[in-house]
Formats: structure tokens, sequence, C-alpha cells
DNA sequence: GTCATTTATGAGAATAAGTCTCAATCTTAT
DNA sequence: ATAAGATTGAGACTTATTCTCATAAATGAC
């Protein structure tokens, strides 16, 4: 098992990005927990070693080396994930107690048909469409 | 074809709420443009009768009597829109370019097939799920 | 209708998330 | 090892939303 030091590093390297301390901690963060997280947590998680502007700018640097992505939960605020290796396509279910998010794949039968119905939809409105997300909001084990 | 006045004032007796001026005009704008705003969308078609800490105050009493949903774009600002009389189950697509957003309604056999995987999603996971959306983003007619 | 009580409003202050600035510090390629 | 370029940290700034509180409007009893 590669430490997730060394494979932040070659996530980097592999984007042609130059290596630097903050991008490692956050990759690394974000490897060790292999879940979403809030910029809080991430922060926190980094605890101290991380400026918080620098933070931010760093999940956009990430973001366009392609190995984040962004999204924002139901109370607006900003999230990370990091685009596994297979990165596959997933949605996201929101506990609306703690806050806590869970990826989920869809059946793929059912992916398919909803991106048969995407098609369908971007000739009856004339959208171009690239992207969908299916977010389900309620309340997760722990809280009920 | 009754007035969007007195629609509105008869949306807000029959939710038991006091009849202001403000909140008439905000249901009035929603019910005439028949279509989701941004805070600042409505706040230009009051054109000026309505003060922004009170819009965003009329906002959240109309949610709480269920006159209105509120949720936000992929650039996270405030989107109201009207649960109109039938309030169908519907979802959303956005405009990147002009950022306008259409509803739409999934075919039925799809939303329900959506809604049979959430069940078994609920199972899963331990999750219990009260509501769930899908997004679609992209780019609108005139802006292609 | 009038009055007293309750409730909502407006204007601006306060908060909070995220972005920007810029001098100082790392990275990288040579 | 060094110079050129990219990145960082700290705090100022912006912008969306919420809060406060004195004033004004709405309601219900008479």
């Amino acid at each position: 098992m590669v430490s997730a030091r060394k494979r932040s590093r070659s996530l980097l390297s592999a984007s042609k990005a130059s290596i630097t301390n903050p991008r490692l901690i956050v990759l690394e963060v974000l490897l060790k927990e292999s879940r979403p997280l809030t910029i809080d947590q991430v922060l926190r998680l980094a605890s101290g070693k991380l400026a918080q502007s620098t933070l931010y700018r760093v999940i956009n640097d990430l973001k366009a080396f392609d190995l984040v992505t962004e999204f924002t939960t139901p109370e607006n605020t900003m999230v990370v994930e990091l685009n596994s290796a297979q990165g596959r396509h997933h949605h996201h279910v929101f506990c609306r107690k703690c806050g806590s998010i869970t990826d989920i794949e869809l059946n793929p039968q059912l992916e398919s048909s909803l991106e048969s119905e995407v098609k369908s939809i971007e000739n009856e409105y004339s959208f171009s469409i690239d992207t969908h997300s299916l977010e389900l909001f309620g309340t997760c084990a722990s809280c009920s």
C-alpha cells in the first residue's frame, strides 16, 4: 500500500502540476478520508498547516487539474471530493441533521434510462445538457 | 381570469397568513412570471417597492406557509419558485451561460423507477430519504 | 369604523463564505 | 546553485444573507 503522501505526489506530477506542500496536504486529507469534505472539515483535518485562503486557491487549482470535484450542500457550503482513479459517475445523499454526505451509485439500468431521458429532454426543450446531478435528502442511519 | 392580486390574497388567506403589501408584491411577481426567479430578479420586477431585507424575510415566511420553494443555482444564488396549485414534482435545467432556469418533468415511468431506486437506496444505506432533486446543466436554446 | 395589540416592515448594521492582493517564499529548470 | 516563475499566507475586500430595532401596518374586539 503506497502512502497517501506518495500517491498525492504522483497525482500532482501526473497532472504536470507543481508539487507544493499545501496541495499535498489537501490531497492527503482527501485520500485518507475518502469521502466528500467541506472546507471546514479539510481545514480542521489539516490541523492548522494551511491558510484558509490557500485552501480555497488549492481547491480551485486541483479542480483545474481535474483531480477533485466541487459542489455545494443544500445549506450552500462548498464541498470537495477527490476524483477517484475509477472516477465513476455517482450521486450524493445529504443528511439534514448531521450534514454528512454519502456517495451512492444508481443501478446501471436506471442510470442509463436517466441518460436517455436527458437526451429526449435536450430535444424537447432544445437545451444542450452536459451533466446531471441527482441529490437525495434525508436522515442518515446514525441520526435516526 | 382572476387578477394576480386577488389570487395572491387568497393564497395568503388560505394559509391563514396576514395579508401585507410586500407579501402580495412577491406573490404577484411570481404569479406573473410563472418561473423560478432569483432574488435580484424579484427585486427588479418589484421595481423598488420592496426592501431587500424584507424580500428575504417574506420569502422565508412564504416558505413556512408552503407557498413557495427555495433552492440555489449552481452559482449559489437563491431562487424562489411558486408552489403552483397542482404542485407537481419537477426538476430544473440550468443554463450555464445566461443562468436561466427551466422546469422540467420526467416521464412518469422514469420518475417512478427513480422513486423505487430511492427506496432501495434507503435500505442499502439505511438512510431515510424524504426528497430528491435532479438537476441538469447545460446551455439553453437562445445561448447556443 | 376605532382602538389596542400583535405582527410585519425598512434601513442599515452585522455576519459569513469566498475571493483578491501583494510581498515573501517555495519550485523548477538550467 | 541560481534565476525566473509560480505559489503561499495574512489580512483586506466583496457579496449574499441575516439580524436589529424603531416605525408602521394589520388584525380582532368592541
